[in-house]
DNA sequence: GACATTTGACCGAT
DNA sequence: ATCGGTCAAATGTC
């Protein structure tokens, strides 16, 4: 079959130089860690990752001259430079069924990779899957799960390789911009003088990483759904202690037992994840947040600064989420401590 | 009910 | 005309 001398199939090799790449950047690091040893064997450590990193380098450079083509990692549109996609065409408006705004393919970098396994740290969203003419596995296409709330356009193609059926070819467009909810070091605000929290709050702090709300998106769900509590009471305020949180029980570790949400009356809970729209930081959400339950609540506190607050119906105390931008929370100063899409 | 996946259709590029 | 990427309605799952 595989014997007529066919090309190397041009994801394969792009697979090749990405993996060159990588090869040799983490070789670059290993030389660095070395260097930074002290021990007596260093220096000889560092010359076998010379000759690693030299081999790397030829190889790279020999197949540079037709790794151009070869290179999705490179694309030829590639806006790196050029400010990433060119201006979208006008949309057809002629249609009365369906109008899209169209990113084409080629339009960003790509980073091909084989793998044996999807699972990348990320959690994706299928959205389409395709029959390629050369192919004899369909391609399927992933975004970032966080593409409607935080409006994260990173994207892959995943496609079972042609030769081993056991690994996939994964090709990915666009950085995720998201914040992966098991990657984000709590964040505790810490309570100043100057700007106490409010008076029914007794000082709690919450905050969280990117939320999907739901419990139900398998394994995003589990750490999504994290909360890091700082008890407010005198030292405590310094002790960071991880919370869980299923549902409405909280379980600190500080406490050492489960709270109630109702228990944490008025606590204030500061999130980098606009649930609702990433245009919408410092619009209060009462009830139209996508995920959160909606319903009344604190509303003062939480809604103070323009973070994109809703409220939990079951809580009947008053328990407020800020979700969204920590904006200025506090008043005017800028202080934002999560970027925030345009 | 909310969210994820499937799948046929649409549409721009080649 | 064909291909590949995306949309969005339908469907499935929890």
């Amino acid at each position: 079959m595989a014997s007529s001398g066919r090309d190397v199939p041009a994801e394969r090799a792009t697979a090749a130089v990405n993996d060159l790449i990588e090869a040799r950047e983490g070789a670059a690091t290993l030389r660095i860690f070395l260097l930074q040893l002290d021990d007596h064997r260093a220096p000889h450590a560092v010359r076998v990752v010379d000759g690693v990193l030299d081999r790397l380098s030829s190889a790279m450079s020999a197949l540079e001259v037709s790794g151009a083509a070869v290179a999705g990692v490179q694309s030829p549109a590639a806006g790196s430079g050029s400010g990433g996609p060119r201006p979208q065409l006008s949309v057809s408006s002629s249609g009365n069924k369906k109008k899209r705004s169209f990113s084409r393919r080629s339009q960003r970098a790509s980073d091909t990779k084989i793998t044996d396994t999807l699972d990348d740290g990320h959690v994706w969203r299928k959205y389409g899957q395709k029959d390629i003419q050369n192919s004899t596995h369909p391609r399927s296409y992933y975004r970032c799960t966080h593409k409607s709330d935080q409006g994260c356009n990173a994207k892959r193609q995943v496609q079972s390789s042609d030769t081993d059926q056991s690994k996939y070819v994964v090709t990915y467009y666009g950085k995720h911009t998201c914040r992966d909810p098991s990657t984000i070091p709590p964040l505790v605000v810490h309570a100043a003088a100057g700007d106490a929290p409010p008076d029914h709050a007794a000082g709690n702090l919450i905050s969280f990483g990117p939320i999907s709300i739901a419990n139900n998106t398998s394994s995003a769900a589990a750490s999504s759904s994290q909360l890091y509590l700082v008890s407010g009471s005198g030292a405590a305020v310094d002790q960071l202690s991880t919370s869980w949180c299923a549902s409405d029980d909280v379980f600190s570790s500080s406490a050492g037992s489960f709270m109630h949400m109702d228990e944490l009356i008025g606590a204030v809970v500061v999130g980098s994840a606009p649930v609702v729209t990433t245009t919408s930081t410092a619009a209060v959400v009462g009830s139209s947040a996508s995920g959160m339950d909606r319903g009344g609540g604190v509303g003062g506190t939480a809604a103070r600064g323009g973070g994109a607050a809703s409220f939990r119906p079951s809580s009947p105390n008053g328990l407020g989420f800020v979700v969204g931008s920590l904006g200025s929370i506090d008043g005017d100063d800028d202080d934002d401590l999560f970027p925030m899409d345009p």
